[in-house]
DNA sequence: GATGAATGAGCGTTCATTCAT
DNA sequence: TATGAATGAACGCTCATTCAT
């Protein structure tokens, strides 16, 4: 292979390196500042860029924050189907669906930060935000084909899937805010995460006393 | 008594009523658009008045806002603690917990817009946001004292009351939530009480068939 | 007399002594915070009375600004005519003319600081500021006519008797602005009224050295 | 050399012309209007910027016309100082002191207008300010050691120093002043000099007869 | 591609003034 | 006459975005 061939790649390569190193200096001020506190010339002065230049790869602040969530939450989501994947049973499975979140977000509390920072405006039309949302969607409605399947195994109760993948997500959220809150993972972690599994457990399977 | 002893409370009245509107105004308005993408002159056309107008009745934008969702959630807070109060027995209780706060949200929307959108920066050292923060804090001990003596009486599990109370809070935050983002509660409320007050019943309960 | 006919005068005192009172508010106010710095707030607050009564006294803002320098102004410059008028020799006449603003100026330091306050704009097209103009125009006019009698008599060096007028109040000013600056008469008025006498005297005299 | 290495200086160079050109801008319309009815979006309009590019040349309007006022000041100074330096006598050195202030006063009236405008709140805590002060303070000084000398040579009378400092300055406003409120120097500008110089010479000398 | 100076619309806030009571 | 709530124009300042270099 020559040069003039591998070139091209090259190009885009970097392009990515710095398309990441410019959402990795965003996230921080993001997760610092919120959206509305944080203007352009901050996340440029933190990416060592100047401010034109952002939007050579964003082109408008709300972008580069859609784009920012949008690559965050997608590797949570990755996280979450691949532990799951390594599961072959609906408890295991439900499991590590609490489980892969509490670690994600714990290993990197700024992704919390934003996504219990402030939301962006309904009237945002921008596609990106309509993509993000089907991430969530696509996410959510997998996590309730995976309790489905738990039902029919009759492993789980009865009852509207969604209702359960909602009642989950919340509790799931309201740990995380939490961390947010006294901002950064109280000591406890392991305790709160199975205090979780097994509340959730309860809840939800048919013989919970045979769960452990 | 005479006129003039009545005038002076004939004056205090008519300024609560006068902020009252106030707040019914400013709450569409930030439900609606949420707090940075709300101007002032939004808020004073929603009330009717002039901009300056405003600044007679609050000393900036953010103390507007915050005294908006001081007085929304201590109303949601009265209402559970009332609701609670004319039960007899930790189920009942737990029930109007949940209860109380699914109907107080359904009642006025815009409340949950505006807990759900936008939070300020921690950066505001405003007194009143130590003190929602307070309202916030003193609800949730009062929840997980109540919770306590259910466990004293041997209803609930075992287990620190704060991660219970945590728990529910999250899922029903995660209802409330849903409703936003589909503009406004979906058909079947009361079957989604009905589940989480179900839900909760279980992970919860020593003996959680007896449960009816 | 009857009621009828001594009420008028009376009502006529009345408002006067309101005025005065007004005047005495604002003065205060004035000279602690400078023009732009006062809102009519302030001066209500000061005179207790409501704002739109200031208005039933003064057209405008600047009406009361002016017409309380106007009255400061005035009584310095009665002053020192009364003191002048007490003198019989150009010589004393002189230090009459110093030493009266000195001791103006000692006794009420808020009219320094109104006078080296802020200048109102040459935009101002108030009659009033015409009418204040007048009382500076028509007092230096005095000093320069007192002047040339002091030439003709001898007693005083020739020149344009307005130069002198301006060098004489220019150091008068700067004693003042002084004062101003460090907020207080300095503890040696006496001196450097003197020295301000004398210097002018051994500027101005034909023959200094008898002027003890 | 190579251009790298001069392009920097380059920058810098273009910023400070900017800056000046800002400066001389703010001048003009401070000197007509006066600070507070001043607005920046008319010193902008003035300086054929954007009222957002200002801030990036001046933080505040304060700042503006707190960086003029020392701007024009350090330049009377400096005339003033050169100007002392070609004497080798007191008496030539006062000379000086009155004439380099006369000339470089009349050569920039706009100058005057602002030293004679509306002085800013005690209020404002900022640094230039204590900066400005501190120019004032140090070239009163600087006035007064040079006065001492003169006692000293036994050519000026005793007494302060401090004391004539401020009377020759407060000589100097008074005419500067005079000049603002005419809109221009009058058409006797060198015999209005001449007057304070000898009316100096004669309250300082010891010997007045032998000055010419 | 990268820069950063320039833009200018938009915002929160103030306050002199008015006027219904 | 006195009140003080209401007004609304005006201001200082910010910052996402553009574009000449």
């Amino acid at each position: 292979m020559n040069t003039a061939s591998a070139s091209p790649p090259r190009r885009l390569r970097e392009r990515q390196r710095k398309l990441e190193n410019l959402l990795d200096a965003a996230g921080e001020v993001f997760a610092k500042k919120g959206f509305h506190n944080t203007s352009m010339e901050d996340i440029a002065a933190a990416a060592e860029y100047a401010t034109g230049t952002l939007y050579r790869y964003f082109p408008s602040k709300e972008a580069l924050y859609v784009g920012l969530l949008e690559s965050r939450y997608a590797a949570v989501i990755a996280e979450v189907k691949s532990r799951v994947a390594q599961t072959d049973n609906p408890l295991d499975g439900l499991r590590a669906v609490i489980s892969a979140q509490v670690d994600s977000m714990r290993r990197d509390l700024s992704i919390l930060q934003i996504f219990f920072g402030e939301r962006m405006e309904a009237g945002s039309k921008s596609d990106r935000w309509a993509h993000i949302e089907s991430l969530h969607q696509e996410f959510h409605e997998w996590l309730a084909e995976g309790f489905a399947r738990g039902q029919l195994a009759g492993v789980f109760l009865p009852g509207d899937p969604k209702l359960y993948v909602m009642a989950i997500q919340g509790m799931l959220s309201a740990l995380l805010r939490d961390w947010v809150k006294s901002s950064g993972p109280t000591a406890d972690i392991e305790q709160q995460k199975n205090f979780l599994i097994e509340f959730s457990l309860r809840a939800i399977c048919v013989n919970p006393t045979q769960t452990s």
